[in-house]
RNA sequence: AGGACUAUAGCUCAGUUGGUUAGAGCGCUACCUUGACAUGGUAGAGGUCCCCAGUUCGAAUCUGGGUAGUCCUACCA
């Protein structure tokens, strides 16, 4: 052997000889063990989060498979719709200075599926870097043909059982990336604004209680109130109870609004009156059902006025029941610059009474950064509460375990008040929805056209177009557990793989991804005795990886850590281009570069697979997001070193020699009963401790071991026996047979967690 | 507002059902280079286990109250 430890020699072939000789397959014997990796975005690269929860399920993977387990590890990539959109908009933007719209759908398209087949490479690349040992036979992708057909499948038949609609509902907006998206995709920010008090004239020559002649209503959205259609009080407050019934006229638009009583005024706060805007704010939308308060749609898809109003009826029916006039002046102005103008034409009426400071949460999209508008909108949604409920059972009874078990209460308690999920998306890169339209607007839910022409009885004449939307991301990923199996056919796979083992995630995609796995496979998947299945028994949550000052790893602070360049090196330069270069904002890159060369002056060595891996595991004590510690990975490199050296001292010691494995008889020391028995409380106490998946300790207990038991002890202790001319032979061939089968104990137990390392030196003894 | 989590050595973290002297890695100090390994060895220093009260023969661990921090959910017209 070398006599130092260069993982780059041995890590680079032991990879293509495992997948050659289709290791990675399952074996088609024993009891079934299936993980499916959460599938990361196609065009995108691993990160600290993917090597973590990679390295995790492959430690996993290979314990079982060494336990001679029937182990699939399923691999596949998602499509990611609006992530990947956005980047070969950009790029097409920066390369050919053109919008996806100039270009057309089917030939943006065609870009997209060219960049995917490009980048798609490079994280498949990366994971076998990482050793994963997946199934790249049956690799899979969210948007390939099985997965098409399975999302229809699921589409036509939740729209059959009536749990999936078409309304006009109001949704959250991106007026920048012109699309609804869902409640989870929003984020809510605390941000510094202003609360406007306005005077609302009261029709009719009404006055309150004080005499006034007008109502005071606070907003902190003035645009917003040229769609209001009523104002609301308290029914038990006395100030204006008796006004209940009675109309105020809407400055600047002078329409004629109701004043109702609902609940939802408070009368501790504000003024105790609310403008009610049933089209652009939530709460509003909910004032006007109970009230039946029309409602008055006043932005176009970027979120600026209209030229005129939409008005709809309670229930969402196109209406005549107020003009759809909008002040001349407004008209075109994106929102922000419509606060403004609607606030100086207000003041310059009188009708401003006060204007506070005010700190305010207001929504922005996840993906954009811009602020989410509601916005009325026809929209596909799933009715989720029906589906959530065997979710929530599955859970309590224990079907379904959560590991550490604290996240069930936050799955419950966000699964106990499951709102409707927005399954449509305006994109064009994603599962387009298996709806058809008539020129009279009726709609036809089915596979193909020509299914829904004959379902229909539809005559060949009449015209149909397919609805342009496509589903949200997570309607497919959703199905990843059978639809990669190969659902809706009944394969062989999918019967002796699904239900999965264990589910390894973090906890930041809980509802996005976990939550509907559960609802849609306990929909779809049911065992020969018409039992539901679980898509999984355990749900791994993993915590974040942090950098060293417990910030979260991002672009813009330029503190990302990528996983290759631990395994790998990097040198000072490369580094600080590759977390400088390409910024959305430049501005920040000195200030990175700076920091960049204070934390990492000789740049990155390289540590190795293994090294990085068993860094990994030793930080992986659950519940608690990890704070990236250099030091440590250079710790664990060490420690393989160690094992490096430890294997080549029982090398030169019991090669070219009879290490007593043929029945010969031989003397064991006490040395190497205790090394023996030791061996077996290790072998015990890591079985326990991947069984409770604390890699954790039991990573810990193998360092211990070796290191501290087998290297500092036991390879000391057979020293003076083999160097001794009075050992007597039977106790040197005791002591030798020790020295490899306990090396090779090690070895066989260690591999899950450093394969390679393990591997190379298992092959030369 | 509701909920969850975290607080242990200079740093990053373990610590199981309450039980001798509270552990690991890194860092630090001193010494040690021909005998597997300096990516190493030997020896060592370093702790108010966040604070207060309680339960107990005994508390890092259990209970109550506080402080600080992180996160999630909902809402703030």
């Amino acid at each position: 052997m070398e006599k130092t430890y260069q993982p780059s020699d041995i890590e680079q072939s032991w990879y293509q000889t495992w997948e050659q000789n289709g290791y990675f397959k399952p074996s088609n014997q024993g009891p079934s063990y299936t993980i499916m990796i959460p599938p990361p975005n196609v065009t995108g690269s691993l990160h600290m989060g993917h090597a973590f929860q990679d390295s995790i399920m492959d430690a996993l993977t290979r314990y079982h498979r060494m336990k001679g387990h029937n182990t699939l590890w399923q691999v596949g990539t998602d499509h990611a719709g609006i992530a990947t959109q956005m980047v070969v908009e950009r790029k097409l933007a920066a390369e050919e200075g053109k919008t996806r719209h100039e270009l057309g759908r089917d030939a943006f398209l065609g870009k997209i599926w060219e960049w995917k087949e490009e980048s798609g490479g490079t994280i498949t690349r990366q994971l076998r870097r990482l050793g994963a040992s997946v199934d790249w036979d049956y690799e899979r992708f969210t948007m390939d043909e099985g997965f098409y057909k399975a999302v229809q499948e699921v589409f036509v038949r939740l729209y059959k059982d009536d749990l999936i609609y078409r309304g006009k509902r109001l949704v959250n907006w991106d007026p920048k990336l012109h699309t609804a998206i869902s409640d989870l995709e929003v984020e809510n920010k605390d941000k510094k604004g202003h609360m406007w008090h306005f005077r609302y004239p009261l029709a009719d020559g009404l006055t309150t209680e004080e005499g006034k002649t007008y109502i005071v209503v606070a907003t902190t959205r003035p645009e917003t109130m040229l769609g209001d259609t009523g104002v609301a009080v308290n029914p038990n407050d006395p100030r204006y109870q008796k006004l209940i019934g009675k109309y105020v006229v809407l400055p600047l638009v002078n329409r004629r609004i109701p004043i109702v009583g609902d609940d939802h005024a408070d009368m501790e706060k504000g003024t105790g009156c609310v403008k009610i805007t049933p089209a652009h704010d939530f709460n509003d939308n909910q004032v006007g059902k109970r009230c039946n308060l029309a409602m008055i749609n006043i932005f176009d898809k970027n979120a600026a006025i209209l030229s005129k109003a939409e008005i709809y009826d309670a229930q969402g029916n196109p209406s005549d029941a107020y003009d759809t006039a909008l002040p001349a002046e407004f008209i075109g102005m994106d929102r922000f610059e419509a606060r403004k103008a609607i606030v100086s034409a207000l003041e310059e009426q009188g009708l401003v009474e006060d204007i506070k400071e005010h700190d305010l949460v207001a929504p922005y999209g996840d993906r954009s950064g811009v602020i989410i508008e509601p916005l009325l909108t026809d929209q596909w949604f799933v009715r989720a509460a029906p589906l959530a409920e065997p979710a929530i059972k599955a859970v309590e009874d224990g079907d379904i375990q959560f590991v550490p078990k604290q996240y069930e209460n936050m799955y419950f308690s966000w699964m106990r008040d499951i709102q409707d999920w927005c399954i449509s998306r305006q994109l064009w890169w994603g599962h387009r929805i298996p709806a058809w339209y008539d020129d009279a607007g009726n709609v036809y839910v089915g596979r193909t056209e020509d299914e829904v022409r004959k379902e229909y009885k539809l005559a060949d004449s009449l015209t149909l177009s397919q609805d342009e939307d496509v589903l949200d991301t997570w309607f497919s990923s959703a199905l990843w557990t059978f639809g990669t199996l190969g659902w809706p056919e009944a394969t062989e796979r999918l019967k002796t793989f699904h239900p999965t083992d264990v589910l390894v995630t973090g906890f930041d995609i809980i509802f996005f991804w976990v939550a509907r796995m559960i609802m849609m496979t306990l929909h779809f998947m049911k065992d020969e005795d018409g039992k539901a299945q679980v898509p999984f028994k355990y749900v791994y949550v993993t915590g974040l990886i942090r950098d060293e000052h417990g910030d979260k790893m991002s672009k813009s602070k330029g503190n990302v850590l990528d996983p290759l360049d631990m395994i790998d090196g990097i040198a000072l330069e490369d580094l600080v281009e590759k977390r400088t270069g390409n910024m959305m904002q430049p501005q920040l890159a000195e200030k990175i570069a700076k920091r960049t060369r204070q934390t990492f002056s000789e740049g990155i060595a390289a540590h190795g697979t293994d090294a990085l891996r068993f860094t990994l595991y030793s930080l992986a004590s659950t519940g608690r997001d990890i704070n990236w510690d250099m030091k440590r990975l250079e710790g664990y490199r060490n420690f393989c070193n160690k094992i490096w050296n430890a294997a080549r001292y029982v090398l030169m010691n019991t090669e070219e020699h009879n290490c007593g494995q043929n029945a010969e008889t031989y003397e064991l020391s006490l040395a190497d009963k205790w090394i023996i028995s030791r061996l077996q409380q290790t072998e015990a106490a890591i079985e326990k401790q991947v069984g409770d998946f604390r890699l954790d300790l039991a990573s810990q207990t193998l360092y211990d071991f070796i290191w501290n038991e087998y290297c500092d002890w036991y390879l000391e202790l057979s020293k003076p026996i083999l160097n001794s001319a009075e050992s007597s032979d039977i106790l040197k061939l005791g002591t030798r047979r020790t020295l490899v089968r306990v090396l090779e104990a090690i070895l066989r137990l260690a591999h899950p967690f450093i394969p390679f390392i393990t591997e190379e030196i298992w092959q030369r003894i």
